[in-house]
DNA sequence: AATAAAGCTTACAGTAACTGGAAGGTCAAG
DNA sequence: CTTGACCTTCCAGTTACTGTAAGCTTTATT
């Protein structure tokens, strides 16, 4: 198939295809006597597994080690315990600062009653020491 | 005060403190003979406030148009509980988006029991339809 | 006075993960 | 045979910095 298949069914730009290819986290495909890209079915399947992947935040060179990883069937499936676990904390991580965040500009939200600049009470508090 | 008092005493890198101006969000100061630039106590204040909107997330565009505002004292602040406003819009968003993140990371994380990646199942989990 | 260390200047490149756009070749339909 | 929709490659832009290099200037030490 080529790209503009492979897109709609996987529902990743052809943009973002060439892009992963470019990167290495997709591998080359054969090329047709025009130069177009073929792919395979085993295509689709890598694409979706790295859109879910994305999905969930995962980094492209964490998302590479977890395409890696499935080729030896054999081996201990610690890597993809971590780098899931690892992501898990990163967000939660980000969670708790978001929520700092969030207090902060709720309160600065609420305690503006005035309607001028040099009485705005957002302003004062972010000049303030 | 050259570059580096100004650094420390805000806490912003000299680095940072020249890429503000180049982006147009610090006024270019006076500089001395030999070139280097020089800040009065007015440049402390802008900068201290700016950090303090970088550390709410703030992007540098809306900066510009708080420290701008605050030029006209007489103006409405409406501008200034917009961006405030919006900026807390986005947060929550992103909180709600990290809160499903969480949620399927945990499932993931909490469901492989086996120790090889042809058993994994969070491998199975992201390559399943 | 000579030199070395530290700090200043500019300019260019890199980060993450794409996305947009230009220039040019290819293919199917009318 | 031309139009339009694809395909290709390559370069630039996004955000907010940060790193690095080359070259002055200043300060401290010998």
């Amino acid at each position: 198939m080529i790209i503009s298949e492979l897109a709609t069914i996987t529902k990743v730009s052809a943009k973002t295809i060439r892009y992963y290819e470019q990167v290495g986290l997709l591998s080359a495909p054969l090329r047709a006597d025009n130069g177009y890209r073929h792919y395979q079915l085993k295509d689709v399947e890598t694409l979706v597994f790295i859109r879910r992947c994305r999905e969930l935040n995962i980094t492209i060179d964490d998302i590479k080690r977890l395409v890696d990883v499935q080729h030896s069937p054999k081996n201990s499936c610690a890597v993809v315990d971590n780098i899931i676990a690892e992501q898990l904390a990163r967000i939660q991580q980000t969670q708790r600062e978001l929520a700092k965040l969030e207090k902060s500009l709720t309160t600065l939200a609420t305690s503006c009653k005035s309607h001028q600049v040099e009485d705005c009470s957002i302003l004062h508090q972010l000049n303030a020491p």
